[in-house]
RNA sequence: GGCGGCGUAGCCAAGUGGUUAAGGCGGAGGUCUGCAAAACCUCUAUUCAGCGGUUCGAAUCCGCUCGCCGCCUCCA
């Protein structure tokens, strides 16, 4: 499969450092605040792409880590009376929620900056000893003049950085483009005993440490939002690279922003939509689903109406996994929360049992993964998941007839599943949108006494009651084994 | 100023040198239905921002023009 890393701007074959194992970092959230659309992407896009690479048979190690100290933090704390440490715990106890309330699965490590010290110390020490540092008053800084590579992740050549002079003017340093390893404490903030002196790490250190620290010094994939493209990741290569004179991480993967209308959404400009308020508008599904219409490189633009829409869409997967459960086919198992399998979709194809849906299944298979194989095409693989609902509709239509059968059509949905799986679809219970217990016992009178209006032919009772319904909520739908309720998001 | 990206149907969005330009939403007609809903069938871009060029052949490559956006500073 291909994969387009940022450092050669190319598609390249994936070749993992080791046969059938993949190893992959990427740069979470730092926590002062709560998780907007745009990290729901970010996390989106890596766990579709964690979720692949282990359907194709990769055993994945996937870290994903907390910045827990930095500038902001530290300030946000200040304002709010609580410790740094009181106020990321918190924000990472509500990442979790968001997280599990999108169908992110948790990383296999979730390393901690704070957690790490010791390691960024040896590395900066290592850092020093080669030559690629220097220490100020408590400070150090690494010297990119030391690095020649620096500036090839991002494309920038470093005569360029100076002449922007957006760069801090810092005396001290011998360049203005030197980044901080490691910042003498300032009073009040939290600190740590080091070398040289009390003090606390730079931002790009710790994922120097911790990716080295659990997938060794040269791993697979290094991914994160594009806007870490440059400084962090640019100067993570330089700083890794410098210390272990390994290539750092081999392909580098940067996901696109979520715009809010012309602008780019961002904690600074205040223009944030948190995944708080939009799981509570929206189906985390067609959140999904939305997100991923659009490539995972190219920018997407939220609008309520777009995932409104994609919510229509999803309801004709979904109906599939609802007519099959209905046919009690014991729990489509498209749906395994914590466990990652990998996929095997010619025994899941063989396995329909029977061989006109298999064959008409076969493509809709093979254009799914071939657009997954290609950078995780995932709107091509999209197209393929409906085409191949298509086919699963046209055959139940025909159930009973040609030796069309029940439950090849349900071995067929179950196949979907699985492919859903990959892109973290229909983890939830099928029904979707459940009524609360009160409107679900208000209902069940007006459905019964519905069903014995329609037996007497009194069609005008019927349809006050579907009104009825309606009004609390749910759209019926006649079907040959008997009404059924369709809830909307409340 | 430097670097990079984008402009495909009413809307969203794949495709990046060669059979009929995926898919979704929306829309039109039909089948089914007491009526609906869902599903199914048919249709909905002779054309890919514009203009030139390369090529036997371009939405796909090159040049120019217009429009939009991102990064260069904390940010997913």
């Amino acid at each position: 499969m291909k994969i387009y890393s940022t450092l050669t701007r190319t598609k390249e074959e994936l070749v993992p450092l080791a046969p059938k194992e993949v190893r992959m970092y990427v740069c979470g959230v730092t926590v002062y605040g709560v998780s907007h659309v745009g990290h729901a992407r970010s996390a989106i896009v890596f766990d579709v792409i964690r979720r692949y690479l282990a359907f194709k048979g990769y055993r994945v190690t996937f870290v994903k880590n907390f910045t827990d100290v930095d500038d902001k933090i530290i300030k946000r704390a200040q304002e709010e009376g609580v410790s740094p440490s009181e106020l990321s715990e918190r924000y990472i106890a509500e990442f979790y929620q968001d997280m599990e309330a999108i169908g992110v699965l948790r990383a296999d490590i979730e390393p901690k900056a704070t957690d790490h010290i010791p390691e960024m110390i040896v590395l900066i020490e290592r850092l020093l000893a080669g030559g690629f540092a220097y220490v100020v008053d408590g400070d150090v800084y690494f010297e990119i003049r030391q690095f020649p590579g620096y500036g090839r992740l991002s494309g920038k050549n470093l005569d360029e950085l100076l002449a922007g002079a957006r760069v801090e003017v810092d005396e001290r340093k011998r360049d203005p483009r030197d980044f901080a390893l490691w910042k003498s404490a300032k009073p009040g903030e939290p600190s740590w005993p080091s070398p040289w002196g009390d003090g606390r790490p730079g931002w790009h250190i710790e994922c120097s440490a911790m990716s080295m620290r659990y997938l060794g010094e040269s791993f697979d994939i290094h991914g994160g939002g594009e806007d870490l493209m440059f400084p962090h990741h640019e100067c993570e290569i330089a700083q890794s690279e410098a210390a272990t004179g390994q290539p750092f991480a081999r392909y580098w993967i940067h996901n696109g922003f979520v715009n809010l209308g012309a602008e780019k959404m961002s904690k600074s400009l205040g223009n944030i939509l948190t995944i708080r308020e939009l799981v509570k508008r929206h189906d985390p599904d067609a959140l999904r689903l939305w997100l991923l219409g659009t490539h995972y490189r190219n920018p997407v633009e939220f609008a309520e109406e777009r995932v409104r829409e994609t919510a229509r869409a999803l309801e004709r997967l979904r109906g599939l996994i609802i007519e099959a459960e209905r046919l009690s086919v014991p729990g489509i198992d498209g749906r395994y929360p914590n466990a990652l399998e990998r996929g095997y979709p010619e025994a899941w194809l063989a396995a329909i049992g029977h061989g006109e849906l298999t064959r008409r299944a076969h493509p809709c298979v093979e254009r799914f993964t071939d657009a997954m194989d290609d950078d995780f095409n995932t709107p091509g693989a999209l197209a393929a998941l409906f085409d191949l609902s298509h086919e699963l509709y046209r055959y139940r239509e025909a159930v009973g007839q040609g030796g069309k059968r029940a439950d090849a059509f349900a071995n067929g949905v179950r196949l979907l599943a699985r492919l859903g799986w990959a892109l973290g679809l229909f983890q939830r219970p099928a029904e979707g949108v459940a009524p609360s217990p009160a409107r679900a016992a208000q209902a069940e009178p007006l459905v019964a006494e519905r069903e014995q209006a329609r037996n007497q032919r009194d069609w005008k009772r019927a349809d006050e009651l579907r009104e009825a319904l309606r009004k609390l909520g749910a759209t019926v739908e006649d079907t040959p084994t008997g009404p059924r309720l369709k809830w909307e998001r409340t």
